[in-house]
DNA sequence: AACATTGATTTCTCTAGAGAAGTCCCGCAA
DNA sequence: TTGCGGGACTTCTCTAGAGAAATCAATGTT
């Protein structure tokens, strides 16, 4: 025999979810407002609380609601930060002494956490790309607005990079490419791999994401004019955060 | 009072979902390997069905496992395919009579689904960027092995393509790039944005996302010499089977 | 050899209930 | 006005159980 054609009805949890994120799409429901909570939902479809969860964490796992504990279920908004990706790096900019994260957040004032600076083994990616069996690590985080928003490791040769200024907290004006460029290795080429997945629970934490946000992953070598790798650089962006920009002639 | 400044002991299920992932990370379950499931959860630890099933949810929301109802659940791969931004675009390759996509898959055999090309009254990002009212929509599913990878849809300005070959399903060599080129508008820039979520219902409908899988979107809007807009791309990429390339000069 | 059926296994959906933990606001005291 | 309890409310975690629906392999039939 076959099959019934008719598709099947979708459960109850999905036919609650769906009407909630067609109220939030179409902007009945906007930004922090918060939504018909675990006890409302039970009254008001008749079903048990675990029903009722499973509901909220289909919008929950969308990125479209925010849960907060002891409080309610709250619409999330969207709201990036542009980086620019070739036009960042021109020369013109670092050349005349200024951070790269200035023309990433537009402006808004961003602050830098927990700065490591570390000599370790190289690692994977790091050694490959490196072609070298120890590299220096600069690991710090960023945030914007009071928000952790992105992690970073910039990974440099040690042999390169030992007893300069790209190994100390401050790396002067034009940042370490600046440094870099007083070493003779100024960065001539720029080459990043984008990738998108969703966050370990460690990554998780150290960004302060809500479930249902993914990471994007960037992963960005620098290498000088004759060709050799200088720079390592492994960001972890939250995606509700940024939006990328690449810009390139045909 | 101040609380106690020892961190809480996560829950039952958080603890099982830590202890399975590490074993993925670890290797010792590796690609598709059959975790234990429900069951086996249930008797191993003495817990209810519902905390086992949160426990598994955890790792598939991560996107490190895919359940296969009536089956298992099962330790999920990441195989992506690599995507060069800047590189695909140069004329030379579209120049040559090749279509883009084919530097996309590395030769990986690509087939095109579900083509339709309608005119239609632009819609928000569309109607910004190439500044009109009416636009002719190239929509269509590209599979990579069988398994749908990519949704795109192609948005061009209706006055400057009707009765020409970019309106109709085949577009000959070189694609819609080309026949740009023909008409006078080839593009000379191109400007991609990038971000990242996780998909709709109807996004993971069409490309059979398992959950836990991020979307990549990509939007590039592409510029004849003269500045104006030709067209704008609005691409919608399983994050699992992607990773970007962009390559630019400092 | 090809096909259909059956049964065991597994995930999926849902009910009913309970206590823990965090948030928020109102009222009371200083 | 300020600060501090308390209580109401909310989400979070978990137990126990049951039937639906899909998969898969073995078995029997044509």
């Amino acid at each position: 025999m076959m099959e019934s054609p008719v598709p099947h009805e979708p459960p109850i949890y999905r036919r609650i979810a769906d009407r909630l994120r067609q109220a939030i799409l179409a902007g009945d429901l906007r930004d922090g407002d918060r939504l018909p909570g675990e006890n409302a939902l039970m009254s008001e479809h008749g079903i048990a609380r675990a029903t009722a969860r499973q509901a909220l964490a289909v919008l929950i796992n969308e990125g479209l609601a925010v849960p907060k504990r002891g409080s309610g279920v709250y619409v999330r908004r969207f709201r990036p930060i542009r980086r620019h990706g070739s036009r960042r790096l021109s020369r013109e900019q670092w050349g005349a002494g200024r951070a790269i994260w200035d023309s990433d957040t537009s402006g808004r004032p961003y602050t830098v956490d927990d700065l490591t600076i570390t000599r370790e083994p190289a690692a994977d990616e790091a050694a490959r790309v490196l072609d070298c069996e120890e590299v220096w690590v600069r690991r710090r985080r960023y945030s914007v607005d009071g928000r952790p928003v992105q992690l970073a490791a910039s990974h440099f040769p040690a042999l390169l990079v030992a007893d300069t200024p790209i190994v100390v907290p401050d790396t002067g004006p034009g940042g370490v490419y600046a440094r870099l460029r007083d070493l003779g290795h100024a960065p001539a080429h720029f080459t990043e791999e984008v990738r998108a997945r969703m966050p370990t629970p460690e990554e998780s934490e150290k960004l302060g994401l809500p479930a249902g946000t993914p990471v994007i992953v960037v992963c960005r070598a620098a290498y000088a004019a004759g060709g050799t790798a200088v720079e390592l650089n492994k960001m972890i962006m939250d995606a509700a955060s940024y939006v990328l920009q690449y810009d390139f002639d045909a």
